[in-house]
DNA sequence: CTGGGGAGGGGGCCC
DNA sequence: TGGGCCCCCTCCCCA
């Protein structure tokens, strides 16, 4: 029965949902408000989000006297929504820190919509509490404080109503995302990246990716989605895996399947069609990288790789690299380069790329004077004193030093990929 | 077409 | 286990 003290528009709600009166009670819900439940706001985020949080599957006859109660802390660092059964509880927090005016960290503008809103009851799937990264490079708006602060909050992350039109709080006094708390605060995925300088709109495919009903039209026309044109569409993949795949948005960014065979605990069900759709609008790349590594939680690698892709299913031998991989997906970039602003989903990438600015080339050509920022670039360029050319083409022979001279060659020339 | 530059992303290692 | 770092492969862009 926490109420902020600090502002005055906290609220508490706590739900009380007797199961076995629920179908004669129509809603099932009782609500009961103790502060701040004349902002309507907060009703409506119970009911309307109610589904995604606390409701059980329609489809599923309701358990004889199980209770489920519902609490929800809004207005403050940490609004809880608790709901627990007799066999389930989850546990949802979202970390309310970023009060600034940081237009990069505007939800609605990105249409997050519904992203991070079913909930499945029904799910064995634990969430886990993950801290994302920090972005050292920070422009240092002012919220450092604030994040410090919440990092010390052990609270597990799950997803729960996103509507940015239905937060408690308000846009303005939303999550920072672009700070690396994507996981910690819940599915609410998107890039603050992406509303960076450029603006560059990616347009979605909308025979790729499907979109219903209450998605807000700026879900595909007005989305910013990083300077990394496939980290768009990727994220604008599971947007679209999310509309069509129920399963994939009832969970957690992360899932983390201990003691459990990651394969008997994919959401195999849903998979199929999800990740298909997922595929579909993968770019190229992507695509044949994941085949390359035999992409899928289900691959057989020597590793254990027990840490899922909660959008692609792909596993991870820990949960680091899962964090570092789902930011392709919500196309995160929490670091960002204290010289040109560029930003960067990973703080490694981030170090590669000042070296732009610092001018450190630390790889030197043995053959010749040249000196590279890079391993691969070296590597390449060692091509050049060897004559390696180990691409042909199959069509007419030509060799390449690169593989995608030769597929270049190939497109141009005998029109194939 | 070639080669350099920059970046995305996965895997592995070390502390 | 988490974080940091590095290596590697690959891609795209551009001169």
């Amino acid at each position: 029965m926490t109420v902020d003290e600090e502002s005055g528009t906290s609220t508490q709600h706590i739900i009380m949902i007797e199961s076995a009166d629920a179908e004669a009670a129509g809603p099932g819900v009782k609500l009961e408000r103790s502060e701040g439940e004349e902002d309507p706001r907060n009703i409506r985020d119970i009911q309307s989000g109610a589904p995604s949080v606390a409701t059980e599957d329609p489809t599923t006859p309701a358990q004889p006297r199980t209770r489920r109660s519902i609490t929800e802390v809004s207005g403050t660092p940490n609004a809880v929504l608790k709901s627990e059964t007799d066999t389930k509880t989850l546990t949802v927090t979202h970390r309310l820190l970023h009060t600034g005016s940081d237009h990069r960290s505007d939800p609605e503008r990105l249409g997050l919509g519904r992203l991070g809103s079913p909930l499945a009851p029904s799910s064995e799937y634990l969430p886990v509490f993950h801290k994302s990264p920090r972005t050292g490079n920070s422009r240092g708006d002012g919220d450092g404080d604030a994040l410090d602060t919440a990092g010390d909050d052990p609270s597990c992350s799950y997803t729960t109503e996103m509507d940015p039109g239905n937060m408690p709080l308000g846009l303005d006094t939303q999550t920072d995302l672009s700070r690396g708390d994507w996981n910690r605060r819940s599915s609410c995925v998107y890039s603050e990246g992406c509303l960076d300088k450029k603006e560059e709109v990616i347009l979605a495919d909308e025979g790729t990716v499907k979109v219903e009903g209450d998605i807000p039209p700026t879900w595909n026309a007005d989305s910013h989605l990083g300077d990394g044109h496939s980290q768009g569409r990727d994220f604008l993949d599971y947007r679209g895996s999310l509309e069509t795949n129920p399963n994939v948005a009832t969970h957690s960014p992360l899932h983390v399947f201990k003691d459990r065979d990651p394969v008997s605990t994919l959401m195999a069900p849903s998979d199929s069609h999800g990740c298909v759709l997922f595929d579909r609008v993968l770019n190229s790349n992507d695509r044949s990288r994941a085949q390359a590594q035999e992409g899928g939680a289900t691959s057989g690698n020597s590793k254990e790789k027990r840490f899922l892709c909660m959008f692609c299913n792909k596993g991870f031998s820990s949960s680091q690299k899962v964090e570092r991989h789902q930011r392709v997906h919500t196309g995160e970039k929490p670091f960002s380069c204290t010289q040109c602003e560029k930003r960067f989903s990973r703080q490694d990438t981030l170090k590669r790329h000042q070296r732009i600015h610092t001018g450190e080339k630390p790889y030197s050509c043995s053959q010749c004077h040249m000196r590279f920022a890079q391993a691969g670039q070296l590597k390449m360029h060692l091509k050049v004193h060897t004559g390696e050319r180990p691409f042909a083409c199959i069509h007419c022979g030509k060799r390449f030093s690169e593989r995608s001279y030769l597929r270049l060659h190939q497109q141009k020339k005998h029109s194939t990929l």
